[in-house]
DNA sequence: TCCGGCGATGTAATAAGATAACGCCATGAC
DNA sequence: GTCATGGCGTTATCTTATTACATCGCCGGA
């Protein structure tokens, strides 16, 4: 484990806005949204949805399992965190960010979209677009050359705003 | 190491066209770009890029590393890869495909693009694509937000036509 | 020619990310 | 109560990628 270059927020780090209602919310609306479906968020994958809440940076699978580690007091499996995100992600409470082998909570649980992001290579942040221009213009080609999407990914890498702003 | 689904092509197997011309010609304008560049294009990185375009499939870097060692007649360790591998990607010649782990060849090195790609998620094939649409709606949406990109990535999974006639 | 430097490669060890195989236990339907 | 199902624990293992350090070979300048 070495330092990470982006270390996770505290309570209240991205735009100095008030994160602790983020991930109330975030609770909130995934509960709500597993009860009407009918599939179980139990305790665990609870625990684990508030931890990749816990920052707006996509985090790790080994970095949430040591975070759940800690909170449990015992050394927890990699499969414990690997099925709890896996059943995030098929309800789509939880994004994973393919060009960073991370995980982050979806800014719109339930609603239809394809997971497009801005990743800050600086601080780490990615915020959750979801574009229909880019959603469009991915369908257009696609059908033009024939091809059945299923899963569209959109990671752009770059610098965000305040990054910018700090590094002239 | 278990049965690869999505095996690697043969000299003619894309479509029965002729991959051999495909490979030949993708070493000669690696070739022209890397002289025109002052970049070395050792016996190795061209070893590596042959063994790239050897099928329009993404291939993982330790399936390249067996091709290698299968060549040469002696085991190769991956690092001897993944250098390889860091140089065709940086003078894009090769582009990383996130979603898979996997290199596939670049279809157009030295033009100015971003890496987009149709992954069919059946027969493993990936065809890069380069639509202006999408660039320019990346383009828009970033600059909405404040957001300087470096690297937009869009791969998109599904099935490709062929795969779609087959299992209708 | 010899030397110095630098980029490329070799070797070994290990980190980081992900999954397979097996079994127990809690929950809920009947 | 019984049974089926899904969730979770344990262990081992696999794949992907990197760090640290040594060596080689080419090329330019003295």
């Amino acid at each position: 484990m070495t330092a990470d270059p982006h270390p996770t927020a505290g309570s209240a780090s991205h735009h100095g806005h008030d994160h602790a209602h983020c991930i109330a919310d975030a609770l909130m609306r995934a509960d709500a949204l597993c009860a009407e479906r009918g599939a179980r968020l139990t305790a665990l994958r609870r625990q684990v949805l508030e931890l990749v809440w816990n920052s707006h940076k996509p985090r790790g699978a080994y970095a949430i399992l040591e975070d759940l580690s800690q909170r449990e007091g015992k050394a927890t499996a990699p499969l414990t965190v690997y099925r709890a995100l896996e059943f995030l992600v098929e309800h789509g409470l939880v994004h994973r960010i393919e060009s960073l082998n991370a995980y982050i909570g979806c800014a719109a649980p339930g609603a239809v979209h394809s997971g497009q992001f801005l990743v800050c290579e600086t601080c780490g942040n990615a915020v959750e677009i979801d574009d229909p221009r880019i959603r469009a213009a991915i369908g257009t080609i696609a059908a033009e050359h024939g091809f059945q999407v299923s899963r569209p990914t959109v990671e752009v890498r770059g610098t965000c705003t305040d990054c910018q702003e700090k590094t002239p």
